[in-house]
DNA sequence: GCAGTACCGTACCGTACGGTACACTGTCAA
DNA sequence: TTGACAGTGTACCGTACGGTACGGTACTGC
């Protein structure tokens, strides 16, 4: 479990990751590793946690040698999937020129299509379930890393665009961590949770694109500077 | 799987689960049987899906062959557990007199109180990762089960309250379902992912009360009939 | 007293899987 | 050519666990 990033052709000790998020890169596996890790991605999204070691090296026609060696033992090897499916994500930048109240809202909705595609996919959704079911019996830190790659990183990546707006003078809040939570829970809702509980989801391109666009919408209602909402 | 509820004192066939949410009651279980369910959730919020139907005989001092007739399987014992917990929690009711604005945030507060305590409580996070880490591995029906229980349990509800806001003329929406959507994030944001994800949760009772209390606000604010808000 | 039943405790079986060992193959540098 | 090395394929070990079988016990109705 120590051992899976002996191989580091580059990238930092993975304590970076608690604290910045962007730890591991592609760059830090090589062109074999990512065909592994492919693989054990697809079969996560097929069979949940419940794919063995053997089958892995069957698909990916290796070794289990080679498996172990590289990644140290089976949790290493679903860490290592983890952080190489987070290194493949990519959010939208914030807005260029100057930010108005339209802007803004675009800013937002992009956000919310973005997050929204991405937590709706097969593979947000099988690494998600991986991550909670290992949460529970405590038997590795997955969840803290899809925790640092899912909502810590989403507010990471928010935060300047709230404190921006509020610059501007186009939002109004004390906490941005409490407009954070707003944001996810306007956007998010209970889609997530009713994935992850198998039911089947309808996160299709024109859905995801109204949702965002409402969500933002509602958002702005709550929090924009000449809407005279209860913001706190 | 199937004969779980072959010793069925009462209650009816589970088919009525997905429709009505309370086919199961507490009195379908004997005073043996719920030691046996106790010792199953407990041993659920210690180690998640890993307990052992040895572990649970030693703890329950039952033999395996006694949870075999009256559970079936595995599964069938997992199910009966879910639903020996669902049997438990109560929700609050309608407001009884008058519906006036007031009386309609006390009573979205109150929901949303009791709501974010369940969720947040040892034995639902337990349950949930379980169901969610079933329904990844597609072995059984227990994300289905718990989805009834949870989220569309809580629909089923919130509903009559909203369209008696509605009638009332204290809020102002199309479809009942979407408000839903809306009241959900701004409730359980992402404080449920994140539990159920191993961040240590700070669900204590004022925190509770607060973000109850904010929640109803806000969902005030986008749909209250007087606050004219962007609600559709 | 006796049969029937429900249950407990435990020993046991089969299997699946994580992890290890080892022989074989291809590659590359000296 | 040869030797070091990385990787593949496979056989194997230990163990954990779901599920079954069975002997023993307490209770109930006749």
């Amino acid at each position: 479990m120590e051992g899976y990033l002996d191989h580091a052709d580059a990238g930092g000790p993975d304590s970076d990751l608690a604290q910045q998020g962007d730890g591991v890169t592609a760059a830090s596996f090589s062109d074999r590793h990512r065909e592994v890790l492919d693989v054990v991605l697809s079969l996560m999204v097929e069979a949940g946690d419940r794919f063995s070691l053997s089958r892995v090296c069957r698909e990916a026609s290796c070794s289990k040698e080679t498996l172990y060696n590289w990644f140290g033992d089976r949790d290493g090897l679903l860490i290592a999937t983890v952080q190489w499916q987070a290194s493949k994500v990519r959010m939208p930048e914030l807005p260029a020129g100057r930010l108005d109240r339209e802007a803004l809202r675009e800013a937002l909705a992009s956000f919310a299509q973005s997050w929204l595609s991405v937590i709706g996919g097969d593979l947000s959704i099988a690494l998600n379930r991986m991550a909670i079911s290992h949460a529970g019996s405590g038997k590795s830190r997955l969840g803290e890393i899809v925790l640092t790659y899912g909502p810590d990183g989403m507010r990471r990546r928010l935060k300047p665009l709230f404190e921006l707006g509020r610059d501007r003078g186009l939002l109004v809040f004390d906490d941005s961590g409490e407009v954070f939570h707003v944001f996810f829970g306007l956007v998010v809702a209970d889609f997530q949770v009713r994935a992850l509980l198998g039911e089947a989801p309808k996160f299709d391109r024109e859905w995801v694109r109204q949702r965002a666009a409402e969500a933002a919408d509602r958002f702005l209602v709550l929090f924009g500077a000449n809407s005279g909402g209860s913001a706190r």
